[in-house]
DNA sequence: CTCCAGGAAACAG
DNA sequence: CTGTTTCATGGA
């Protein structure tokens, strides 16, 4: 099975995500660009649960600075009084403030992200190519883990994976989107910390229970 | 290289 | 109720 086949076995069991997800309507409602919601959410999102960062989200949005030029002029107490439903505020206001900088003069490229502290590939791949569709693929633990159980693979670097994954797939962003999408919503949905083979969509072809 | 602090909140047991 | 997990990262 190679993972073209999976992207289209997991495409056709869990329909497609629409990733990432976004709230059109506020930032049209308030002339903002949508992308600064992905790169927010991704920032705030490390190591942290969703539903937390939806609470930061929210905060943001309740004070109209859910856009990246609003974040860099934002007092820092008041910010970290904003994204303290996220956990980590202290390290994340730090995170947020220079990329704010960044972002808002300049294009990114994926040294520049990875130059900011507290911006590690994860987050720059996501950034990239979520918000500026630059062909990036995303890697996650849920990546890692799902293709471990799968396959048995692991490598030491973290280009590696992707690397491997975007040499098995057609070079699509949306593809790249979708699939990255996908293993998430499989991580969530079966193959959790603790695996529920019962309810997964690959336990036919999964390594784990051959 | 490994270990560990950063933190709130959902969630499982 | 308590212990664990959560769309990571960087410093010691």
């Amino acid at each position: 099975m190679n993972l073209n086949n999976l992207y289209k076995k997991l495409l056709k069991h869990y329909g497609y995500q629409k990733w990432w997800p976004v709230d059109v309507e506020y930032h049209k409602k308030y002339g903002s660009d949508p992308k600064d919601e992905i790169v927010i959410g991704a920032i705030l999102t490390q190591n942290t649960n969703w539903k937390n960062v939806e609470k930061a989200l929210e905060n943001l949005k309740k004070e109209k600075t859910l856009n990246l030029h609003a974040i860099f002029e934002l007092e820092e107490e008041h910010l970290k009084e904003l994204i303290r439903p996220a956990g980590f505020f202290q390290r994340k206001l730090k995170i947020l403030k220079e990329v704010s900088y960044l972002l808002t003069r300049y294009y990114p490229t994926r040294e520049a992200l990875l130059n900011r502290k507290g911006v590690g590939k994860e987050t720059a791949d996501s950034i990239l190519l979520y918000a500026y569709n630059e062909p990036f693929f995303v890697i996650d633990m849920y990546t890692k883990r799902i293709l471990y159980r799968l396959t048995g693979i692991v490598f030491d670097e973290y280009d590696e994976y992707a690397k491997f994954i975007k040499s098995q797939i057609p070079q699509k962003i949306d593809i790249y989107k979708e699939f990255h999408a996908l293993f998430v919503k499989l991580a969530k949905e079966s193959c959790q910390k603790t695996p529920r083979c019962d309810v997964c969509p690959l336990k036919d072809i999964c390594k784990k229970n051959i």
